[in-house]
DNA sequence: AATAAACCCTAAAGTAACTACAGGGTCAAG
DNA sequence: CTTGACCCTGTAGTTACTTTAGGGTTTATT
């Protein structure tokens, strides 16, 4: 399968793939004769292991450590749920700031009486 | 005022300040005689402004966007409006995303029943 | 006066996670 | 035999800063 394929098969591009080989969370796969990249069915499960983290936003510091996890014969769940855990405390986090920007910005909105730049509330509330 | 305490000032750190400067979004000071910058309470002002547009999320392009509307005699509240609420519809898509991410996360933590890792459904759900 | 701590300077590189070029081979079809 | 769709490498650009390297200057302490 060639890196074309396997881009179209995960929906992601091309040059996605190669920037994960690059960056070591995807294996150097081999070459065809002409130096074309030839992948097999379990790099593509690989890839899209991979993808479906980065959706649920895991960073690829977080997909490795998973991927650690995941080749060791002691390990526990509590690994996987720690992770997760501070994963969805940092989420929180950002949701919450998110959160706090729309309010702020709801309230700038409704203080623009819509007249001219010169009574623009929000510029005045910006800048004061 | 020098650097140091225009930062202290403003909550912001000395290096952010000169990033500013060399992005455009703050004006270049005046120098005293040993080259150390001089801020007035002008472009403490600004520096604020600029600062509480982050936190509501603005971009450094935004902000670019809102100093020259502002500098516009002409200028309508309009224009005002219609950057912030294009502002807010990025925001709710990111907040939709990281609230799906949330909902996953949780989903895949409740497959967990904290046993081995072989039997880990988070690994499972991942890597199916 | 000498030294150390705290402050200032510039320029360049690093961060996250890709995307986009530039400049070039390979291969099948018309 | 040339066009178009692929593939390759390597480098630079993106956002908004932070960090580092390698200095000068000012201020406080000894
Ligand atoms: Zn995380
Ligand atoms: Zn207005
Ligand atoms: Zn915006
Ligand atoms: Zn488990």
């Amino acid at each position: 399968m060639r890196i074309g394929e396997l881009a179209a098969e995960c929906d992601c591009s091309v040059e996605t793939i190669r920037y994960y080989e690059k960056v070591g969370l995807l294996s150097k796969p081999e070459r065809a004769e002409n130096g074309y990249r030839t992948y097999t069915e379990n790099q593509l499960k690989w890839l899209q292991f991979i993808l479906r983290c980065r959706r649920i936003g895991l960073t690829q510091d977080e997909i490795r450590q998973l991927a650690d996890i995941e080749t060791k014969v002691s390990a526990k769940c509590d690994e996987v749920n720690e992770l997760l855990t501070q994963h969805l405390v940092n989420l929180h986090r950002k949701l919450d700031d998110l959160k706090q920007m729309e309010k702020s910005i709801l309230r700038l909105k409704n203080k623009c009486e819509k007249g001219t730049l010169g009574d623009c509330l929000v510029i005045v509330e910006l800048m004061k």
